[in-house]
DNA sequence: AAATAAATTGACAACGCTGTCATATTACAG
DNA sequence: CTGTAATATGACAGCGTTGTCAATTTATTT
């Protein structure tokens, strides 16, 4: 009658399975944990066991037994547009499928005093075994300090810098960027408006860098008055565009660090009435599902945002259980998508 | 040097506190489970113990000891749009947070002949206390009935079918839906298409009932022709947009069963050339943040999605931790959000 | 062929908690 | 007061794994 009465002998265990192979349960243990010094012979039994009675080790037994939970952690800053995380997401919780761990999310609110004792409560109270950290938490050093001395090892999403004693993963933002604008100049764009992402974002001051760099390089000169600090959201967009279009010299295109921004601008832009792309060009970065479903639809810059996070969290993983530091692999390239929203001056 | 190697003493344990609190550890048991039986004094005690040494039970031992593994399933389609699922994550977050559950994510994609075995798999491997799933998966018989088989209580978001045996919590669609329509009509639209959702929705079905009933009870005859089907997509909304417009007599009016949908009519009329709202109103549902970030921005619909899915799962944690049957709550209302999307005829 | 090293396997004790059952204490009725 | 029921507490045995260490078998060297 009262739910969750789990009926008794509904799965294997690793007696069974010992049993059914004619072996003991610790060489079970080690065929289920991949461990050497045990006979293909005896593997072979093992496993055939292991299929034919559908065992899956419990993981409470694990980790009360070992050292491992086989759970990592996922800090985030909860924000108000999800599709970046939800790619972070996709992306972690593939490797975690593959690997066998389960992945525990901890959205958090920004800023936040109690930061470190909130991650120090999290990573206690489920034993985490690492945990994956998006930007701008990343960059905390309060945050990767404490888990440096919790010997909690971590994996960083586009933290401001590389460093070799932690995991890491990064797109070349700052090329990305520069190419971007790039193609704006070659369509004969002159004066270029540029809205910054949120400062505390390593993706911000790469993709000013970028920006700059391409400036230079085609001798425009650099103007303060076309740069605006927006925080990566649709209304900072907005109110950056609103501000660049009241210059007596405005701009013929504007780059806004991510999609949300840029949408921003074009929300500004039809407000105004002016034409896109034929009166102002607009660009973003992300390639989020915002970028086709806005009109015109928008030029932006892809990362392979999954396969990212995929990536590192699957690294992690590798680190987690040979115990060795792994290398962090080089920065992923980003892809240039055209689409309507820019245009020939 | 190798990394994952947790300190020993890092964490006071039942044993520290039951020292410490001078009684024996099944009596901390007892307090921390708020078990009945212990005297005013003797919880005290240990509480304050618990206090001092920041005492945390481990999961892992619970969940070895005890049947339950205080750890909840979350099921769901994996959406490219992820709004309304992050909505859910979130409200099941917080309630997890709050009754000191964890929640795993099992993200599925639809359709899976190897559904029902995937979720024995996924509850089997981590020995859920119970699940909560989305629409359209809380709908498959196959899989609440093996839910059921296994003894796994679960809590279904929006099904089709509200049950006395499990809990589920609604919006009041419908309702809504004859409200929207029933503006639209008030403005002057009397010609209002209507593009349904995902037919393994719930909603879908609801919303195209309330807006027969608003043309019914204006005594507008009901045109087949007037109705498409959509998937909820972006995509599927701009399709059956172009497919309306190419009708002799179209609509003044179009009616999305959700905001991306809807978002994709505008988009259709962007292409197109014409005005939103003065040559078409548009409308949406589900308030998603694509609303207002096109534009137009979009008239449509907010449930409050946080809230049900916090309700939900706390509810399911009650269950869980009573053993006793929870009632569902009554349809939550949805609030009518008018912007400049649609105006009068 | 003996000696030694390496590979393979198993016995058994944790891990930290909860369930069961026994015991001690207190409350209450007759 | 005594007997009985209710309340409060503890002792102890698992739960299903992994870690440790010892035992056995096999390969390699001398």
């Amino acid at each position: 009658m009262a739910p969750g009465i789990r009926s008794d002998k509904s799965r294997a265990n690793i007696f069974d399975v010992a049993e059914l192979a004619g072996v003991s349960i610790k060489t079970v243990s080690r065929v289920v944990n991949k461990e050497p010094n045990v006979q293909r012979s005896t593997r072979e039994k093992v496993e055939s066991a292991i299929h034919a009675l559908a065992y899956r080790p419990n993981a409470a037994a694990r980790g009360l037994s070992g050292k491992r939970s086989y759970v990592i952690g996922l800090v985030y800053e909860n924000p108000r547009e999800f599709s970046y995380m939800k790619d972070v997401l996709n992306g972690a919780l593939e490797a975690c499928e593959t690997g066998g761990y389960s992945l525990l999310l901890r959205p958090l609110k920004l800023p936040n005093e109690s930061l470190a004792d909130d991650i120090r409560q999290f990573v206690l109270q489920t034993r985490l075994d690492g945990m994956v950290l998006t930007a701008p938490i990343c960059d905390y050093s309060t945050v990767t300090s404490l888990l440096t001395e919790m010997k909690i090892p971590c994996a960083l999403i586009s933290p401001t810098e590389r460093r070799e004693d932690r995991l890491s993963i990064a797109c070349n933002d700052e090329e990305a960027s520069a190419s971007l604008t790039q193609i704006l100049i070659s369509q004969g764009h002159k004066s270029i408006g540029f809205i910054k992402g949120h400062p505390d974002h390593s993706a911000t001051n790469n993709r000013f860098q970028g920006y700059c760099r391409a400036l230079e390089e085609n001798k425009i000169r650099f103007s303060e008055k076309m740069v605006r600090q927006g925080y990566f959201s649709f209304e900072s967009g907005k109110d950056c565009a609103k501000n660049l279009m009241e210059l007596g010299n405005r701009p013929s295109a504007i780059i806004a660090s991510n999609d949300d921004m840029a949408a921003g601008v074009i929300f500004e832009a039809h407000e105004k009435g002016l034409k896109i792309p034929s009166e102002l060009s607009v660009v973003g970065f992300d390639d989020t599902p915002i970028a086709t479903q806005i009109w015109p639809p928008l030029t932006t810059v892809r990362q392979p945002i999954v396969e990212m996070s995929r990536t590192l969290t699957n690294l992690l993983i590798v680190e987690l259980q040979s115990r060795h530091r792994q290398l962090s692999p080089a920065p992923f390239s980003c892809e240039m998508v055209i689409r309507s929203s820019s245009g020939p001056r």
